[in-house]
DNA sequence: CACTATTATCTTGTATACAAGGTAATAGCC
DNA sequence: GGCTATTACCTTGTATACAAGATAATAGTG
């Protein structure tokens, strides 16, 4: 019986924990969360995705993306739009807001990356 | 800038995600989630434990474990019992249940853990 | 022995995660 | 064109996660 310690599922699972807790702290100053900065990071190679879109790149099920990006539109990060030509997609764009923080938040991202590595 | 998909956050992020995936379907069948399991793999090397010291043992805080034991509880696969010197410290023991799965469950957590490496 | 500090656990509030089901809009077929 | 299937998104319910604060019991000090 092989003990916790060495299960690659526990493994992964601190690991991620840690590495997620380091980018978290840097974060805060933004009162942004690691998920709500990935979704941005998804806006930032191709702004006014739709939400399946986002899901399917930063790999996240649409249930958990709604919550997500109710508190993004309610913090002035994101905003929703209705596709012109298709009533059922909704696309979303960076707000001024979010354009001004893409450099400060690139910065903190790669600092966390070179350190956790 | 990087991107996310090199960002090592985000990559053990999915890999946790996969990883977790992969128990979680092994586990259902007992109507265990990979927490509930872990939770209970660190009573295989020592029942009796406190609920502070399982804690730390798993890397979980206390908040999170409180839910984890009210449900391991409920379902019947550990009991609390007060410890008599100490009367702030929780003890958590093996029900019977959980004393009669344990090797399948570690079978199910050894196939899981090859498969994925 | 009374008082303060510490410790162990629990509770609350916010934020992921995901299964499952609901709703509205579009597409495809007759 | 009308009917059904599909698609995109949202909602609900359950289960982690963790910060911050509450509570209760013990320890340590004078």
């Amino acid at each position: 019986m092989i003990s916790f310690r060495d299960n690659i599922v526990y493994l992964l699972a601190k690991a991620h924990q840690r590495a997620q807790g380091a980018l978290k702290a840097y974060l805060q100053d933004w009162g942004l969360t690691p998920m709500q900065c990935l979704f941005m990071e998804a806006l930032w190679e191709e702004d006014g995705l739709s939400v399946g879109e986002i899901g399917r790149r930063i790999a996240l099920d649409t249930a958990t993306l709604a919550g997500v990006l109710d508190r993004m539109v309610t913090a002035d990060w994101v905003r929703r739009e209705t596709d012109q030509i298709d009533g059922r997609v909704t696309r979303v764009f960076l707000t001024q807001k979010a354009r001004e923080a893409v450099s400060a938040l690139a910065s903190a991202i790669e600092v966390t990356n070179n350190e956790l590595l």
